[in-house]
DNA sequence: TCGATACATCGACAGATGTCAATACGACTG
DNA sequence: CAGTCGTATTGACATCTGTCGATGTATCGA
């Protein structure tokens, strides 16, 4: 038997209050928080940029690991934080997963900086 | 006798790549993140908010504690992780220590996540 | 000068985070 | 079906982080 969880959504990245239009509850702070976390890491800045300048705009995790130095245990859990922040999507093909970055992700989220 | 330690300029939130235009260098990785390392806690969004919010845009520690629901260390701490971010000022005036959102630093963060 | 006030720093602590080696899993290949 | 390859998960570990109480520091008022 399973349990349907009450799983919060991810790809909600902003749909309300911003950082420049004060006084934001502290509901919608962690909203916006949990964004920007997954942003305060360069490893996975550096991963989000890869991917996103890559040709085909989508790269497994065997391409990222020689680009950051880091093992592939640490890289699959870096893109694991990017899915779930709604900032990253994952494919899986045949052996390969394909990450690419959520259409429109950045741009939301910087739009939760800007006044309005 | 003191020493001039290179301290970091902290202000220099943004002047070259983005991550939404490809392959950055870790270096410029790490001067992205540190501004969203500290957007990434919801304590100081809404320190931020507050701020950015109020009539005079400035406040002092004593008028963000209440409505944090935090104590006085620590949102201290909290204002000295944004200033250090280089996205708060910090003013001392008589007792006061007044706190103000650095002009365009939000702005120049959301820049950071488009492209261009 | 003494007390009160506003803030920063220190010390401590629990919990989160980044990292890797080892291992498990799933898909292709022979 | 057995082996290989790409990934995810686990377990462990050191470090970082958020929080508070206690204490230090500077400023104002009496």
């Amino acid at each position: 038997m399973t349990i349907a969880l009450p799983l919060p959504t991810q790809a909600d990245t902003a749909c309300c209050g911003t950082v420049a239009s004060g006084a934001l509850e502290s509901e919608q702070a962690e909203r916006i928080a949990r964004v920007f976390k997954a942003l305060g890491d360069p490893t996975r800045v550096r991963l989000l940029s890869l991917i996103g300048g890559s040709k085909t705009g989508e790269m497994c995790i065997c391409d990222l690991t020689d680009p950051v130095g880091l093992s592939q245990p640490t890289v699959s859990h870096h893109m694991k934080q990017l899915v779930e922040a709604g900032l990253a999507t994952r494919e899986q093909r045949g052996k390969w997963a394909y990450f690419r970055v959520v259409d429109g992700a950045l741009e939301s989220a910087a739009r939760t900086l800007l006044p309005e």
